[in-house]
Order: structure tokens, then sequence, then C-alpha cells
DNA sequence: CGACGCGATGACAACGCTGTCAGGCGGCAC
DNA sequence: GTGCCGCCTGACAGCGTTGTCATCGCGTCG
């Protein structure tokens, strides 16, 4: 169908500017390379030419004949619209530009499958590297590339079955210090709204938040623990029905941006709302006066950079796994003292 | 430094696996092209070795023989970390899968020069197509790509000397819609607080915000509308000295989401806050109770595909332009009435 | 039984570019 | 005059892949 011989006005070779100019295809390929040894007044006439042909050198073909991987490098997250993950892009494009490579990035939707597909076709492409935001379980499928010499590296959620870099966050960490500001705050009964349940950060984070609750001698903490709310929507139902509990909890923590988000909703005009911590910091949060578990998502792009630049650069340690801090950060939703 | 002869251990080419399995490089070639004509067991011998080796098709390759352009569509915008450009990227990357191409994105933080590097570079990677969102004020530099077939749709912005595609809000009917609401709830003194005054939808913006006003008979319209505020911060302290006026306005309206967030913070705690309305609906304006001019970015990207779609089947229109509706959505901020 | 068709395979060139190697030419030293 | 060096240029191959064309063996049909 558009596999016709193109007829459309085509872009011009090289070997174009060469004929026009009268010199050989290897003298014009010179003259954009900066190579020395071109005579100036050769060098004007191909200039010339290649700008009256509008040439453009092919960076495919040069990838191609310098054998190299190409100096893209690829990324999947589960969706650029959620500023969490936008900001990890930013993060790593930015840093990434700075070493002449150039971001290409993919929304997984948290798909496994889908980010099986994307990955092959960016590897397929010949990045340089690859940094993934995985909603896989199982990451063995990739120890083949690993081994080909692609650096691979995790970002916000460990690899599994591979032997891969990684930047997390500390999850626990965050966790606990949520924990116990609310117990603090003289909070017994505290609900724990989290994410799809596969993923690595939220079973750290359930885990974090049964051990803090263990620790303070409330043992039934699974009352009040929910999980699989995929985004707001979902998020404020499971506030909404927590909150008509005959004893309703007098605390929340949501387990991400989303989730947090749909919980606002779900507390909107209640008189007496319960306390709330979001995993997170959103961009509204002061004046919502949101309490949050804070940390640096740009940071966590530019990190994992780091460590895929080392590789590159042919480091062969083992595998490092770099651990973000997080920050409580009070602003009153977490501050209301139990009922 | 890394250009040494690679001792790494490379990534199998196709030649290999048909070496290994005993066959020429092109039966290989068509067991990986769905070619018929391929005996079943030859195909799982191929197979197999290709299996053993890890081998990956070569897009670099592939595209370089095929002499097309390569499946990438290139989109520039200001910034991903801001979630009106990420959710244009969301759109166009969702219809641009769905037409079996790949969206490769890069930011140029507003800056004129940047813009122009991007481009260049996705253009010598040879993209089948770019989306823009330029900062640039003169497009005449891209004329030569245009005719070169390069199909180039502009996003937000509208084109300048240049014949090219475009998908623009409706910024006139919007400020229209706002101003005819505040006056309608007895303003008088309204601001406007702009962005950066060589946007095109910054001047389409005030013009129609001076028209409105001039028509409903306030000829001093210039007295409260600033502009330049290119982020939150900068907004805030406009919003603060505005504010701080011996005849303050009553009402604000904002010209983006960064400078209606930085309103916002120099709102808060007032206790006669002036009325706000701001362009562009943002994540949690429910909950702020934020009046705002809303509209889809999301769908801007999937036009901006499917115009640059059309061109790439072949259609040789004049250029056109997608006019996109916008909406006031009423929700508080927006209703208060003049002191 | 010879001609023919079809399934299956391979040799070769080329996509656009650059690294390697091999000149040619002018000037300078001996 | 001869040799050499330094500047400038070009022929050629090959990066990994696939389209084109050719070939070969086998079954079928008149």
């Amino acid at each position: 169908m558009t596999g016709h011989t193109p007829t459309e006005p085509n872009r011009p070779t090289l070997r174009q500017v060469a004929e026009l100019s009268e010199v050989s295809l290897k003298t014009a390929s010179r003259v954009f390379n900066g190579a020395q040894y071109v005579a100036p007044d050769t060098a004007a006439r191909v200039r010339a030419a290649a700008e009256q042909l509008g040439f453009r050198p092919n960076t495919i073909a040069r990838e191609l004949r310098a054998g190299a991987r190409s100096a893209l490098v690829g990324l999947i997250i589960g969706d650029v619209a959620n500023p969490f993950y936008a900001r990890i892009a930013r993060g790593a494009e930015r840093k990434l530009r700075a070493a002449g490579l150039r971001l290409i990035s993919a929304s997984s939707d948290e798909d496994p499958s889908l980010e099986r597909a994307l990955v092959s076709d960016l590897l397929e492409r010949r990045v340089s590297a690859m940094l993934i935001v995985s909603s896989e379980t199982d990451h063995g499928y990739l120890q083949a590339e690993r081994s080909l010499g692609t650096p691979l590296v995790f970002l916000d959620r460990a690899p599994h079955d591979i032997d891969a870099d990684a930047v997390v966050l500390d999850n626990r960490g965050g966790i606990t210090d949520a924990v116990h500001h609310l117990l603090r705050h003289g909070h017994r009964r505290i609900a724990f709204v989290g994410d799809l349940n596969r993923l690595p950060t939220h079973l750290e984070r359930v885990a974090a938040f049964e051990e803090a609750l263990a620790e303070a001698g409330i043992a039934d903490w699974n009352v009040y623990a929910r999980d699989g709310a995929h985004d707001a929507e979902a998020a404020e139902s499971e506030v909404r029905a927590l909150l008509a509990l005959p004893r309703p909890p007098t605390a929340l923590i949501t387990a991400n941006n989303r989730i947090t988000t749909g919980a606002l909703r779900a507390l909107r005009g209640r008189d007496q709302p319960p306390a709330l911590i979001g995993f997170d910091d959103f961009d509204l949060a002061d004046l919502l006066d949101v309490t949050v578990i804070a940390h640096d998502p740009e940071r966590m792009g530019e990190l994992g950079v780091e460590l895929l630049l080392d590789r590159l650069a042919g480091r062969e340690d083992p595998a490092r796994r770099v651990l973000m801090p997080t920050r409580l950060l009070p602003r009153g939703s977490g501050e209301r003292r139990a009922g």
C-alpha cells in the first residue's frame, strides 16, 4: 500500500552532495566530520551544495556504520501523565543529554505484557541502555540481555531473579516514620490503602506498616489494610468503605499520589476527617495541607542514569542498589489527633 | 576513550544465526519476516539457533535497508514534568502506537535555541514526522523540511512563517468566557497574569482579554495586565504585587496551570480573596474549588497525530488548523462576587 | 516422458555512511 | 636531481539487513 517506489522528493544523501560539489563521497563525508586535511574552498563548495540540497546527515546510517549502539537510552514507565513518572523522565533526560545521549520513553500502563513488548522494541532499536520501572514480577527473561552487555537499571521497583543495578526508595523507612508519627498523635486504628499487590514497593510498604504496628502492640493491623487501589477512583471508594465501618480508622496512610488524591476526594466535606499521610509529594499538597512522605523523583532518574553511565564506561562491579531517602513533611493532615 | 575495539560479548547478527543453523543469510532472514516458502524444520532450526545466541533483529539496519523513515515520531515539548505537556505526550503516544509508530519526545525548556538543536537531532534520526510545541517565533527554518516531505504538526502554538498543520486551543473563546463570567459576577477590576509574552498563546489571550473588557466599557484594561510569569514563583510574587496595589483587582485570570498554582499560593490565607479563573484544568482543582478554563491535552496530542498520519498517508491538502474548544468549569473561585 | 509449476533455497547488491589504505602533488633539504 | 614529508583526495569495503533474481528438485499433467 505505502510500499510503492518513492516518488516524493527524497531527502538528499551525502552522495548527491558529493556529486553536486564534484568531490568524492569520502571528501564530502570529511567536511561533516570536522576532519582536518580538507582544503578550505573544497569544504566551502561542499557546504554550499549541502545547503542548497537541504542535506542532513543520516544518524541511522552513521550508527549502523559505527557498529555502536545508538545514542538512545530507553525508559519504560507506567504512564507519563503521572507526575511521579514524568519527573523521573525529566531527571533522566537532563542527565543523559549532558552525556550526549537521548531519552526514548514509553508507557506500559503497568501491563507486564506490554512492558515486555516495549522492552523488545527498544532493544531491537539497539538502545545503549535501559531504565525501567517494571510491572513485571520476574525479570529472568532479561538476564540474556544483561550478559550481552546492555546496561539495565531498575528504578523504583527492585528487580527480581536478575542481577541488575537499581535505584529504590526507602519504603520501609518512609512508612515506619509515618506510622510512628500517627502513633505519637494518639492513633491506634490506622488504615493503609495500597497499590496493586504484585508490586514489590507495595509489599515492602505493607510489611513495614505491619511491623511498625505490631511493635506498638497492635496485632490486628490487617483489619484496615487494603490493596489493589490502582487509580484515584478505586482509592476513593475504598476509603469511603473504610470510613463507613462501625469502628472506622482514625488515620489513613495512602500508598502513592493517585491513592492520596482519591482519599482526599473521599474525605472532602467531612467535619471529622481522619488523619492522612500520603506516600509521594505532589504539586499542590502544600495548599491542601497534606502531610506526605516525600522523596525526589528527578533525583531518582538522575541516579539511574549515573549507574548506567558507569556501566557504559565499562564498570564491571556486581549489581549495585542505591537507596533513596524519604522525608516526612508535616503539613497538617497528618497531625490531626485521634478522635 | 570508549572507542576501543569492542571486546565485549557482541550481540549476534543474523549472519551468525544463519551459520549456526547452516542455512543462507537470506533464509534466516525469511524466518524472521514471516515469509512463506520456508520448510518447517528449517525454520525451527533457525529459531533454535536464534534462541541459543540471543539474537534480536537490528531495527537500525532494517530501517536503513528499507530506505524508509524510521518508525519514530518526534515530539518537542517545553517540559515533561509539566502535566499539560505530559498529557499531550500521553495522547500522542497512545494514538501513535495504534498506528505502529513510536514516540520520542524531548524537553526544550522553552528555549528556542535548544529547540532547534532538538529538532535537528530528531530529523537526522529520520523521524517520520514531528509534533512540536514551539517556543520559537519564526519557523521559516523548517520550511525546507516540510518541502522535503517530513510532516510537521504544531501543537498548542500556531506556526509562523511556514505552511504547516496545527492544533490550537480556542484561546479567545476561553478568555472571553472567563471575562464575561467575571463581569456577570460584578467585577470591574480584573487582572490578567500572563505567560512569556513572546508566545502566541499569550498574545491571543491578552488580546481577547482586552477586547472583552473594552466591549464592557473598561478602557484601562492594561492597568492590571501582567506577563512574563514563567513559573509558579514568579506568578506568586506578581499576584502579591497586584493585591498590594491601592485599588487591587477583585478578580484574577491566570494564563496557565503554573501561574494558577502561584496565584493560589499568593491567595492562601487571605480572608477576602479575589475571584480566580485559571486557564488549564489541573489535577486537584476540584478539591481546591478552582474555577478553570478547561480543555483536553490528551486529545490535542491525538489530533496532532491524526493530522500527521493523514500526511504520512499522502494527503496533500493545504495546511489545516484544528481549533480545540475550551469549557468554563465553575467550581467556586470564579464565582466570588466583587467586594 | 518431457514440460511445467511450485516450494524451497541461495548469491548478490544495495541502503547511507565512514575507517583504512593508497595515492598524487608540491615544497624543501641534501 | 633525488628523496622525503605533509597536505589533500579518492577507491573500496563493510556495518546488518532485505529485495531481486536465479537455481534446483520434485511432483503433476498432457
